[in-house]
DNA sequence: ATTATTGTACTAATTAAATAATACAATAAT
DNA sequence: ATTATTGTATTATTTAATTAGTACAATAAT
């Protein structure tokens, strides 16, 4: 899970997102215990208050799980878990075909657009391009 | 062009990503008159600031021109269309793969995933549902 | 020449996000 | 029992985006 935030989207739901994604990726695993929120804070360099607003958002959505001073867990509902995979994957695809196609690209243009990037770039090469 | 916008990033950016759509898709043709701050700021529904905020930071990108009293103009620039949509359309990949990869998606698993989207939903039906 | 339309500039007020600084509550570890 | 670690709560301050309101400047239209 990277920590380098970046601009333009509250913190709070930048933190939600990267650790929605470590979840859903299963970098998280169901049951596994998270950094309390100040080590939280201090890794993703933001104030104690801002990570909790996010930690708490995700128990609501019942990601994580708090046990008072045991710590903080991911949840054991692995359903929950794969579905929420799924639902990133199809916003994820859905933005993605919306924002080409608002630049005049259709489904197969977009189709070899995206092959063509792939030969170009390997697989790693974007993470560290776009977020460092 | 549509008008409506989502939350979590500020207005005037978000209205200087719908111009650079509008333009680099041809909805926008050069030297095209765009309407005045005051009507767009109505049309956007924000305030007239905000919406000369964007517009300004439009012309320091070279995207527009305004000529004092006659209004404000697409610029003729055609070579600097082209390239902001290649540019626009890389980001956009690289954007989809970065955060499909995130949940844990190969090339080709993306690939898959585009291609059945796209069976499920037509090719219209993205825009209105997202937006709406 | 006058007027209306356009872009521009400026100051103030509002709002939400983020930070800062503490304090409290519960419990696992000792 | 005590202590340290954990989550939680609260209040104040800061900062940036947005709105509000107004005024000025240039010029096309009349």
């Amino acid at each position: 899970m990277d920590k380098k935030l970046q601009e333009n989207m509250p913190i709070y739901v930048q933190i939600m997102n990267r650790v929605r994604e470590a979840v859903a990726a299963g970098e998280l695993k169901p049951g596994d215990r998270v950094a309390p929120v100040r080590e939280m804070a201090q890794d993703f360099e933001v104030n104690p208050n801002t990570m909790q607003r996010a930690l708490n958002e995700l128990e609501r959505e019942g990601l994580l799980v708090s046990e008072r001073t045991a710590g903080r867990f991911v949840t054991e509902d692995k359903e929950l878990i794969s579905r929420l995979r799924s639902e990133m994957a199809v916003d994820t695809v859905d933005a993605f075909r919306r924002e080409m196609a608002a630049l005049g690209y259709s489904d197969e243009e977009m189709m070899e657009f995206f092959r063509k990037r792939c030969e170009v770039t390997g697989s790693g090469a974007l993470t560290l391009e776009r977020i460092g």
